[in-house]
RNA sequence: GGAGAGAUGGCCGAGUUGGCUUAAGGCGCUCGCCUGCUAAGCGAGUGUAGGGGCAAAAACCUCUACCGAGGGUUCGAAUCCCUCUCUCUCCGCCA
């Protein structure tokens, strides 16, 4: 969320920005909810203060053993006053609350003005579209054809949009896997974690995804525990109510985890194959950074990301997020595409943001620098790298023979016991 | 699931017959002194959030809250009572 102070010295700022954001939100209702608070709350404190001032006299006086009753009195008769400014305080600072939680980070001024996903901003196109001689056939005939790709079967097991992996599949997953893991602690210089896949409420609303969008969530049944959505969740939660060293920054962490999603209101959208999925497995980077810094490393942790479809021989273009696209608690993303053949577009394989201060202030992540009496909000960073379930169906498709075939990119294959090749 | 112990500032750790505790003391950190260098020593400072002084930023002053979380008792709660969460020990169950 945003500082208070930041919205209340920056009315105008915020109101563009919203409009930019095509949220609409009635910043006039902060406006009086604020001084409405403050206002209860200088009162409520006089009140506090006058009871502990006359609490301590009755002390002193009952120790000289003098007669104290009619301080007795008066203070017994603030306490029911107290009650119930207490009452309204908590009334108005829930609804303040619940407005500061609906707000929006403020973009980047480098995020492109725009509405919808049209507006984005082309910032590179990388390699060449395969070429053929064939029609392309999309991910889920390949897939089943070499038996590797089942979603009758997941359909069964559990329901739409669900999958079962075979052989060959299975392997695949596991491989991409351990190579984007192994790339990204090796050469990028991440720490693997493995996080809980489950995480409480508190965390949800860390980073983001509660109170807004619970919607899109799955939740267990009769506990506060919520299946994770992305590895951002647990591992930003990592580090929560903790004051790190300014030294130590930034770190950097990756994690494999599974993520589900409940992607309601999506109905109708991408219903064949496994490129929208309630289940996909994804390899996570998320950076602490310094706030001077946060912009260098967004730029580092796309490059880290993009590595792996250079790596793996798959065509793509990055994007900058326009306004109107961005995410609820992003200040800039920039999206990495990757090329589909069968449907002639990019579609998202990564999403990279910086997220500047507004999850870390939910989290209550600071540093300290040495020689700094006061603590900062660090910049909490992060970005797919990159989502497995896409990356197979951008394999099976790019890579896709004339035979049914598919080729296994070079460095998959150390991977997979050495196969060069899917076939029956 | 059963029995017991515990949770206090960046870290460690005292305080639990309710009121000179304004959370002791130590470590760490910052500044200063001392000093060929380093170490040690000496002195001072050092939690977070919110409100007001103050229109704005810093400094300062002041008030309020915070001793795992939430309630309660009381003029007054780190301290007493209730509920919950987490950690540790033992038992049970279990991959």
């Amino acid at each position: 969320m945003l500082d208070l102070k930041f919205i209340r010295n920056n009315l105008e700022l915020v109101r563009e920005m919203l409009s930019a954001r095509r949220v609409e939100l009635d910043l006039d209702e902060f406006t009086g909810l604020d001084n409405r608070r403050r206002e209860i709350l200088a009162d409520y404190e006089a009140l506090r203060h006058r009871r502990n001032v006359v609490s301590k006299e009755i002390g002193l006086l009952k120790k000289e053993g003098k007669d104290a009753s009619s301080l007795q009195e008066e203070a017994k008769s603030i306490g029911p006053k107290i009650g119930r400014m207490e009452e309204e305080l908590r009334e108005v600072e829930a609804q303040l609350d619940a407005l500061m939680y609906s707000i929006p980070n403020v973009p980047h001024s480098t995020v492109p003005l725009g509405e919808t996903e049209e507006d984005n901003e082309l910032v590179k196109i990388w390699g060449e579209l395969p070429e053929f001689g064939f029609e392309p056939r999309p991910h889920w005939e390949v897939g089943e054809e070499l038996k590797i790709l089942d979603l009758k079967r997941a359909a069964k097991i559990t329901g739409a949009r669900f999958a079962l992996y075979w052989g060959a599949g299975a392997l695949l997953e596991r491989a991409l896997i351990n190579f984007m893991l192994d790339l990204h602690t090796r050469e990028h210089g991440y720490t693997e974690t493995l996080p809980p896949f489950m995480v409480n409420s508190a965390s949800m609303t860390s980073t983001g995804q509660l109170p807004k969008f619970a919607d899109d969530l799955f939740k267990i049944d009769g506990w506060d525990f919520w299946l994770v959505p992305t590895g951002e969740v647990p591992v930003t939660n990592i580090h929560r109510d903790e004051v790190l060293s300014a030294e130590d920054l930034p770190l950097k962490y990756t994690a494999y985890t599974p993520c589900w999603r409940a992607e309601a209101g999506s109905h109708g959208r991408d219903v064949r194959g496994i490129v929208r999925q309630h289940q996909f497995n994804k390899v996570e980077l998320v950076k602490f950074a310094h706030p001077d810094g946060s912009y260098n490393e967004l730029e580092a942790l796309l490059q880290d990301a993009e590595e792996v479809l250079i790596k793996l021989e798959l065509p793509y273009r990055v994007v900058t997020l326009c306004t109107g696209d961005l995410g609820f608690a992003a200040a800039k993303t920039y999206d990495i595409e990757v090329w589909i053949p069968s449907q002639g577009v990019y579609r998202e394989i990564s999403s990279c943001s910086n997220f500047t201060d507004f999850q870390a202030r939910r989290a209550n992540v600071r540093f300290k620098g040495p020689g700094k009496s006061s603590s900062e909000y660090v910049h909490t960073l992060n970005g797919s790298g990159l989502a497995v379930g896409r990356t197979v169906v951008a394999i099976l498709e790019n890579h896709q023979q004339a035979d049914g075939s598919v080729i296994v990119p070079h460095v998959l294959r150390p991977y997979m016991g050495g196969m060069e090749k899917i076939a029956v």
